[in-house]
DNA sequence: ACCTATAATTTCATTTTTGGAATCATGCTG
DNA sequence: CAGCATGATTCCAAAAATGAAATTATAGGT
């Protein structure tokens, strides 16, 4: 019946039969016998109509009223399922860390837009998790663990924590042989790193530390440009320096230890349905990180 | 296609399709196939369903956060009009003047209720226009011209005017025999009959005069207690003292001339249906009015 | 008053949907 | 592990809906 109701809300607006079938694609036929039928279940005419005249009665006035905005939400509805679901087109809202967007994962934004040009990236970098529910984005990508329970969350990949401090500070202090070296140093905490534990990469030995800081900071890029400043040793993931590992303004620090993994996530709302466009970028993003080292584990001095 | 949306929400809600057959009164085998015409027409599977399990896919349950509220509003909406439209049961408000209502009309209003005892009056007395729209009244009764282009109204009767005062007024100043000794009385005004349009009933002479006033109320009941006390003549209708009238509280002046005729309308919003029970209601009320000559335009001492 | 164009309705062959009955699938219990 | 109960699906004859074509209705123009 609802079907017959959303038909007759076609009629009135159109004015007419026939208007309302062409604007329906269906036969008048077809039309008339529906809207008579629907008259029939209310009991009612809801149309004076004739030959070129036409007019609604005072109970399809009633009906109008009643179901004229519902089924424009309903079509609406529809309508933002249908593209929503299965197209690669539109908007995508994305939230993801600053630090990695904009330094390793610069190729990888680049690389969607180029492979989905349709779809219209919306990318807001924070280091902050921000609320996705208010913020209504489709997607985030998160390190770390996540505890939000009204998240979905997929894993697409990791990167190694390891200490690291400046060649300068290393030169004047002395290397370190045994992570209780530590207490005898000057330390870098960052906020996301709360706990150290370290692992040994030949022993399997593990050692959870609590040190006493000299610094602390609530953003893992200032606490790389600290240690790299010879302020201290940090624990660091190792895609804060990655890429410029090689010229040397960090080094490793215990290097057969490393600290925790971080699993890298994709996020979203439990109560959001995945469009296909948030789903393409979440596959685009783990086959990516998949042919990464720093993103598998991995340690850029092994 | 919204027919299928509603039956996927039942199933949704039902969670299973055997028992929103069974609620909706349908065979299964129209629930399975009409959900799967719903499912290849979304291009989606919406519905994990097995042998004693049920759940939603992800697109299932994008479906049901769209289309659930809509659903019930529509079935709300549904359930409304057609008991509002043609059942004799449940609210109906009414404005009414105070006057009449709890004079002449009080056995009206008794008779309706004990025809129609599971309407639900609400009554509204007033003697001003209240706001019908905003006051949300489904039909008003009203008297005199009524000037709102927003309301339909059905003329239902009509109340005659005459001029009045009290037997000892009239003692101490005498009879009059002329509409223009009315210039040396005192005359009591009222805000609902602000143009004195007096007419004989012999000659059908008409003359309209432009009286001073020794009082002016707003209120009619008001107006005949003043003449009651003899504070002067009131042009007043005849439904305030009809009942009355054989006591002798108030005298006619100019008995061969009458003033003009009030109309007595039922009106209501002209967006509104006309729901059955205020029908009714206005078909109760001409009923009775047609039988009351005070409502037929008499006049008491003829 | 008649004619024309447009809108609505009706007819009927065809297509689609329906629902009872039979069948299949599966989860739970003994 | 087998049997049973319950839920879902399929089959097919019957019913209902559909849409092209024909017909009817009517309002406007001449």
């Amino acid at each position: 019946m609802l079907d017959d109701v959303a038909l007759f809300i076609h009629i009135a607006r159109s004015r007419g039969l026939s208007s309302a079938a062409a604007k329906l694609n269906l036969p008048a036929a077809t039309v008339t016998r529906r809207l008579r039928k629907l008259e029939e279940k209310v009991g009612a005419q809801l149309v004076h109509r004739s030959a070129r005249k036409f007019a609604l009665t005072t109970e399809g006035d009633a009906y109008f009223e009643a179901f004229a905005d519902l089924v424009t939400q309903f079509e609406t509805a529809r309508q933002g399922l249908r593209s929503d679901l299965h197209e690669l087109r539109g908007r995508l809202k994305v939230a993801a860390p600053t630090n990695i967007s904009v330094g390793l994962l610069e190729p990888m934004w680049s690389g969607f837009l180029n492979a989905y040009p349709e779809i219209q990236l919306t990318l807001n970098l924070s280091n902050e998790n921000k609320d996705l529910l208010e913020t209504q984005i489709d997607l985030a990508l998160r390190v770390g663990p996540q505890t939000d329970m009204r998240l979905y969350q997929k894993r697409l990949g990791c990167v190694a924590t390891m200490l690291v401090a400046s060649p300068e500070y290393l030169a004047a202090t002395g290397e370190l042989n045994d992570p209780e070296d530590l207490r005898q140093h000057k330390l870098i905490w960052v906020s996301a790193l709360p706990i150290w534990q370290l692992s040994n990469l030949d022993t399997g030995l593990q050692e959870t530390l609590h040190l006493s800081a000299n610094v602390a900071v609530d953003d893992i890029g200032l606490a790389r440009q600290l240690a790299r400043d010879g302020h201290g040793i940090a624990l660091l993931p190792v895609s804060e320096f990655w890429e410029n590992f090689e010229t040397g303004q960090l080094h490793p620090v215990l290097p057969r230890w490393q600290g925790q993994k971080r699993d890298v996530y994709a996020v979203w709302p439990t109560g959001r349905l995945l469009n296909a466009r948030a789903k393409c970028l979440r596959d685009y993003v783990q086959d990516y990180l998949a042919e990464r080292p720093v993103f598998q584990g991995a340690l850029p001095h092994l």
